[in-house]
DNA sequence: AGCGTCAGGGCAATCGTTTTCCTTCTGTTT
DNA sequence: AAACAGAAGGAAAACGATTGCCCTGACGCT
């Protein structure tokens, strides 16, 4: 708009080759390359008119021409075995965060659950030559590797591989059901219940059994049994029914996701029981949408993907750069509160 | 875990050339070549060899050396100009969708809504020589261009370019808020209300003037003025409050947003006014955790995000073969009827 | 003056695939 | 039997950037 033709990237009609830029800087080849790359003995004024006739003509590496002689591609993929969703996101910024700092870029790959489309994927990405590659999904238990003997180093994150010579990066789910019932008896409560999703869910057994074992160690036995059920607000809302009709006498809930312990909050209010006045809740995942939402807004545990994410990727740029880690990393979570476990409510 | 060694790509170490391909069926590579990739006259009997030695050796071309040559990557670059986030997902789906089939790869970046870091990861895929891009974000009004002449084509997903010769897919959201009183219509609603976005927001503009002139086309008035707030649950509930302490006897609510819907339903069963029987209520988005969690389950529009994002990557594939397209294209959305506008409710 | 040294920069190989010519050989036709 | 057509496959260039090696001057030293 401001009538010249060199406006940042807009006039880049085919992408200049170090060919062309080195005809225009006077120069070979070679030595525009090393003019561009800091090598080799130049002349600063020599430098100079190189990069300035790089820049005249937009000049950006052919990324192929560089890989294919570097052997290196400056790229890694990201295999999400389930759909992308909700968990698959934070951990794609983490991730991003991690790489893009060194310029290295991410193809992302929806295997979609399904171990046709991951191996698919897979060869995909070895045929891209990227340098290295992060599984991740939905968590359900330790799934079995990816392949054995790749080409290029695997990071496992949030889902974890059966191999524990693998490196895998997942949250430390336990420390998060022990920071919700701490918090819980930090804030005087001391019948506490649980109320999470299915059993033969990894997730939910691995908190279920922390919780319980945080509440006995402080000496106090579970005001109602574990509820197991779905991820869902409806099983909350009947859980609350259920614990409601039993004789429980229920001062705190530590729900197993943010899901059910909003739709046990407003079972409960409609009941007639306040929270957190008359009992007291914790959630899991600290999902804005529904944390904010939930009235009182919901205290939750956040799993801190988007560091589990970061992790995963530094930890894989290492083993590109040759230095592997291996085993599962567990990286703690935080607790959130908000007004369900406020000691003095607005 | 068969005992051999050749399970589905679980052996390799480092990746085989077309080369040592070559050698081990005892041809050329560039016999070998043309065997895999069927061209040349060559007998069946050396493909057949050439194949089963690329098997064995678990071959898969080098993407890098591949695109050097062919001048194409077979890759296209998808920038999120705000954060990934609810709307970018499924766009993201849909767009890998048409292009996994085609054996095109997706780099996803995510610009945070930065231009310079979108400046940047445009620089970044058009170095490596990505065969288009996709722009996508979301949606408050129409956004200049990402550059000017660039070396490869561009489409625009669910946000458009200020450009009318840029090419964009976006949801067709006054076709939506027509649906939405349409159907408050055919049950037999009167007396519509509108509840949405900021008025700033370019969708809740759209949305509302669309609805009042939906609402006009039948002869009507609607039952109060636009209440312009947020896009929160918060707000909804605060709108019910406006709602109801006016003489405005609505019987039916359009709502600009799945959240605004759902605060609303919560404020006016807790007033007494049931939905849908006194009032019924469509929100907009179907977004799967606000119409399933909403009491009752929520009429919603559908933007049919994931056809929006296979859209733009069939654009982008046919621009990419030479045959550009322009303008904006409008999709139509779906109106998914649910609970909260049941002619019998349960 | 002659030799050595080093800065500065050009040359050419290299990465792995594809593709365009060629060459060679077989079989057919006149 | 000679000539030709076609099939089958090899040789080599090309894509674009990098890099090790070599060449050419200029300068300094004896």
């Amino acid at each position: 708009m401001s009538g010249n033709g060199e406006e940042t990237l807009g006039t880049i009609d085919r992408a200049a080759t170090i060919s062309e830029v080195a005809a225009l800087a006077g120069v070979s080849p070679g030595t525009a390359s090393k003019a561009l790359n800091g090598r080799g003995a130049l002349r600063p004024e020599t430098r100079r008119r190189v990069q300035e006739a790089a820049e005249q003509l937009g000049f950006v590496a052919n990324a192929a021409a560089r890989s294919l002689q570097a052997g290196r591609t400056y790229t890694v993929g990201m295999i999400t075995t389930d759909s992308i969703g909700r968990f698959s996101i934070p951990l794609l910024i983490g991730a991003e965060d991690a790489l893009g700092a060194g310029q290295v870029s991410v193809f992302l790959c929806d295997a979609r659950d399904d171990p046709i489309r991951e191996q698919y994927y897979l060869r995909t990405l070895l045929g891209r030559q990227v340098d290295g590659i992060i599984v991740t999904g939905r968590r359900t238990q330790a799934r079995p590797p990816i392949g054995r003997s790749l080409p290029v180093p695997v990071v496992y994150a949030f889902i974890s591989s059966t191999d524990p010579a693998d490196c895998s990066v997942v949250p430390d789910e336990a420390d998060g059901a022990r920071r919700a019932i701490e918090h819980l008896l930090a804030i005087g409560r001391r019948r506490i219940a649980h109320v999470t999703g299915p059993e033969h869910h990894h997730s939910a057994t691995v908190r279920a059994s922390a919780a319980m074992q945080a509440i006995s160690s402080a000496g106090l036995e579970p005001a109602a049994p574990v509820l197991f059920g779905e991820w869902s607000e409806a099983w909350g809302r009947q859980a609350a029914g259920i614990l409601l009709s039993t004789e429980a006498e229920v001062d705190a809930v530590f729900c197993g996701s943010d899901q059910i312990a909003r739709g046990l909050a407003e079972a409960l209010q409609e009941s007639g029981r306040p929270v957190p006045n008359d009992i007291a809740l914790v959630g899991f995942d600290n999902w804005d949408v529904m944390v904010d939402g939930c009235r009182p807004a919901l205290t939750s545990i956040d799993m801190d993907l988007e560091g589990i994410g970061r992790t995963a990727a530094e930890l894989l740029l290492a083993a590109i750069n040759g230095d592997p880690a291996h085993g599962r990393r567990a990286l703690p979570g935080r607790l959130i509160p908000r007004a369900s476990t406020a000691v003095h409510p607005a």
